[in-house]
DNA sequence: CTGAAAGCGCTTACAG
DNA sequence: CTGAAAGCGCTTACAG
């Protein structure tokens, strides 16, 4: 129950003493050499004077839209999504589309149990962070893949996440460091395929690098298990790089439970960039991935998309973030331990 | 471009052999007393056996109205707003309602600016963390206010913050804290005055019991400051009750700057329960507020509101969580201080 | 250059 | 108990 009924086209027409048909045309952008200037000027005045906005419930079922876009994300919890959201929607609502949102049915329900709309009408999806192969019911739907890896034959938005972990390893290398240990999200996604691989690659080039890894669920217990393994396995890193910036903290409190000063004895670094990585002691050096700007190029290509253009992929740089959680190795000697 | 047309509603009545009127009022749940039970029976089978999804556009225009709900928060990058979208998307989209997120014109820049597309058509909004008569524009629509105190003629969902405060002041004080500092957010909302009150209301309490506070913004590097100067005074308090986990994140650099042991020379609290509060070592005592359900039950509220009911105020309880930031006063003397 | 008309898919009086 | 018809506000051929 609106308060007041908002004025309509026809109102609009009346108005400007023209028809409802001039009045679409002039406003829907359509009028040039179909209608005179003067009758233009004068139709946008009136709809100006009467603050009419049309009404999208008429146009979307005339055109047969719905102006709404599904954006799948893995899980909702990880505070990288937030801001992914927010990109998209920002850009969705300046062209009066709507975002839904809906995480992967991996949670063995199946996608009867989703818990948002996922069955609603939809024009486009948005999937984040997920296989192309995977997108399941929407490959009839078009759809932009987000942080998934190039290839797979649709738009795509992604990180150089890369380039990215070759600037940790390598301002790591600078500083003198050689043992590495890699805490990996045990997660089977392209990102962190890439991370992997970018990270064994510039390790082997460094002279006398040695790399080891252990895999764990992105949260902080199993990051710190995982972390516990590798620097309490014979010849212990001098530095953890971690997938992300959560599984970094888990990465310090096994620092702290073995009693380790960070960065003295041991380097730590992160991914992302989010909020925790300023809110830990000492602040993390990670890499800054822009999670809007992902969210709103994202939108761009799928609206272009719906447009009929065939947007170029794209790929965002992250930026590497030195902050006080990575010095030289042995530096600190045991002077920082605490009993 | 759906992929392929969607059945209608002129479909199922064929399929069923009824007309459309019937089967709207049958899928609508309003034919008790006007169709007949087998009727109806055969109309759910043939829009079962079709897989007929009404069409919202055609149901909002015919209805009037666009099954959109805005929820209005203060900010979109605090960690806390999170679920609290996730909450009240996941009930509106079963009930086929959209949400769009919106942030407090606070920018200066004044709603003309607001990123999202506050002045699209929407049947209701929820408003979180903001005082009743800023509603402005709004005042004409549905409103249910959340986390925004109690009055103003509005339905209200809330937190039980003051009980939440009390079960930390009364938890500090049975370990025999009397000398507390509260570092209190700088912003003007109902939650932080109620948290203030009942916070001063139980150190006074508290035979010998002293209150200090000062005041900061919610990021870590201003609530640092803010615990540096109540940790920097003369007669400094044995604990930090701080008003919210990012900002607890802020007071455990400022021990760790001064070289105090948390929670040996110093008891820190937060309020929350984010993420944050398990990645920060010692993981942080604080109060869990259930931001998700806040959400949930806000959206329920509003439906109900939007049914012509009027919902009653509800009120959700905090959980205090102890970790480990805090203990007895004095228990680490010195043994922890790190140089 | 401009207007009259059809129709998108619903819901709801109204008539029977 | 059931159906024919109107109309929500748009956009787009079509006619002039």
């Amino acid at each position: 129950m609106p308060a007041i009924s908002r004025p309509t086209s026809k109102d609009v027409a009346q108005e400007a003493g023209v028809s409802q048909s001039t009045v679409s045309l002039v406003l829907g952008g359509k009028w040039t050499g179909r209608v005179s200037p003067a009758t233009a000027r004068s139709v946008r005045d009136a709809a100006e004077r009467l603050g009419y906005r049309p009404n999208q419930a008429a146009r979307n079922l005339r055109l047969g839209t719905t102006r709404t876009v599904l954006l799948m994300v893995p899980t909702l919890t990880a505070p990288f999504f937030g801001p992914v959201y927010t990109g998209a929607a920002r850009v969705a609502a300046r062209h009066g589309f709507g975002v839904v949102v809906s995480t992967w049915p991996d949670d063995a329900e199946g996608p009867a149990e989703s818990p948002f709309g996922s069955d609603e009408a939809i024009d486009g999806v948005l999937a984040s962070s997920i296989a192309a192969d995977a997108l399941g019911r929407f490959r009839e739907t078009p759809a932009v893949m987000l942080d998934s890896g190039p290839g797979g034959g649709v738009p795509t938005v992604d990180f150089g996440v890369a380039d990215g972990m070759r600037a940790i390893a390598g301002h790591l290398g600078a500083l003198g460091h050689r043992r590495f240990g890699h805490v990996a999200a045990g997660v089977d996604q392209w990102t962190f395929r890439a991370r992997a691989e970018a990270l064994a690659g510039t390790v082997a080039a460094l002279p006398g690098g040695v790399l080891s890894r252990d895999t764990c669920a992105i949260d902080v217990t199993s990051a710190k298990d995982a972390a516990l393994r590798l620097l309490t396995a014979p010849g212990p890193p001098t530095v953890l790089v971690c997938d992300d910036d959560l599984i970094a903290a888990g990465a310090y409190k096994a620092a702290r439970a073995l009693g380790l000063d960070v960065p003295g004895d041991l380097s730590i670094t992160g991914f992302d960039d989010v909020l925790l990585a300023t809110a830990l002691e000492p602040e993390l050096t990670t890499v800054r991935l822009p999670a809007e700007e992902l969210g709103a190029q994202g939108m761009t290509a799928l609206l272009d998309l719906l447009a009929g253009e065939r947007p170029e992929p794209r790929v965002l740089p992250g930026e590497l973030v030195v902050r006080e959680s990575t010095a030289p190795p042995g530096e600190g000697g045991d002077k920082g331990r605490r009993v």
